[in-house]
DNA sequence: AAAGCGCGGATTGTCTACAATCTACAAGCC
DNA sequence: GGCTTGTAGATTGTAGACAATCCGCGCTTT
């Protein structure tokens, strides 16, 4: 038997094997279930009002009622789900003044995130920054709406992220499911993808030099006016 | 049988029976569940890092486990509680930086709220609000520690839902519910009680007046002294 | 003596069966 | 006919049993 290769795998910080081999993570049914769900919601797959039949969804995913109950219960606390009693859980509807809402939270978070980073962030995250926002652009050049779309999520999420409040973070995570989801949900027809991403160059300016009044009031503005948008045409039930 | 006494039930919206009648609800085993473990975090009674280990919580309870597993589900996504798979849920635990960043979270939150009720609070909530602070500064001077504690969380639970924003109002009551578990756990020796529910005359004055920018100096100022004073002498575990 | 090994106890995860409750619709009564 | 009342079907709520996993302890092995 090669010991030697063995003595390798104990120790600890020798070669940085984490790198080269992912993580095998055997997640309960009851998570996967609920990252199903929360995902199929978020993509608009289902929809706002629809049911969501405890026998029905265990049945198609395989499994027994527990794990989805459970689930549920989860989404219920995140407010992506609406449970009555003996009645059933459906898909949260979402009004107009739900949206004006989200948006003006999604506003007020971060904004105050920013003004974070902007005392605390290092030149290397800067740079990190800067490339995720050239990243966008070129997508957007090339007419990728699913990579800006994502690049935009990655350079919002990284704000946050950077601001180095976990509470803060858990808070934004709440709004920015429910803005992926009326994403999701809105028809985007006339959306300018290089217009959106280049709207994130002086933003990152302003940040950059300290500029925290300027930073602010592209933040709100890009913010409001991309809520306001979707308010306008959103239709009721 | 008085048949007349059955008739005035009967009808629909003759006599005010449901003032005379109280509301019959029937609570799941869940949510009943879920109201005793949060009150018992909140009041510090269950204390951080303490185990809940379903069996133990199920037998105690007089309860099967699954009403249970859903309450700590539910406790977990409010982060009140924590759970490690096939180990076990625990009640979290606080350190100096969770207080930090709750309070400055509460400080955005609430000075957010003040504006809009500012902007839309008519004649009748002030003076509900006004109400509430004399009650208060009444409890102060007779040391009823109880009551001011009640109706300084009634004070500023109000503000939060004159702002008629439920999204605020719903990420509020996460962190309303950190502050009181932190309330209960911090041994408050040298509290001034006039003192405390006295600070919320200017408050309320200069809101009245619709000076915004003093309204959001003096809470800022409020709530970071209060929340220092806590984080301050914080004995980590 | 120290590093692997396996075993037992404790805890959580899941499943199945059964009970409680709600809605809607049909039957009965005035 | 309109209102109450009862019943059927569906759905959620709860219970109890079993399986999977983790942890620590003592044992073996080198």
């Amino acid at each position: 038997m090669p010991l030697s290769s063995r003595i390798v795998l104990l120790e600890p910080a020798e070669a940085p094997m984490s790198i080269a081999l992912p993580q095998i993570k055997n997640l309960s049914i009851r998570e996967q279930s609920l990252d199903t769900l929360r995902q199929a919601i978020l993509s608009g797959e289902l929809k706002p009002g629809q049911a969501l039949t405890e026998t029905d969804l265990a049945r198609q995913l395989g499994v027994s009622r527990a794990p989805i109950r459970e689930a549920l219960r989860i989404l219920n606390s995140e407010g992506l789900v609406e449970s009555i009693p003996y009645h059933g859980t459906t898909v949260r509807r979402l009004t107009k003044r739900d949206i004006e809402e989200i948006y003006s939270m999604r506003s007020l978070l971060e904004i105050y995130a920013i003004e974070r980073v902007i005392e605390r962030c290092d030149e290397a995250e800067w740079r990190r920054l800067r490339a995720t926002v050239e990243d966008m652009v070129k997508a957007g050049d090339a007419g990728d709406l699913h990579a800006v779309n994502a690049l935009d999520r990655d350079f919002h999420d990284a704000l946050i992220e950077m601001s180095g409040h976990r509470v803060l973070q858990s808070m934004w995570l709440m709004v920015a499911m429910k803005v992926r989801q009326v994403m999701a949900l809105v028809n985007r027809r006339n959306t300018d993808l290089t217009q959106i991403a280049r709207k994130h160059l002086p933003l990152l300016d302003a940040m950059e030099r300290g500029e925290t009044q300027r930073a602010r009031r592209i933040l709100r503005e890009h913010i409001a006016t991309a809520g306001d948008l979707i308010a306008e045409d959103w239709v009721e039930p």
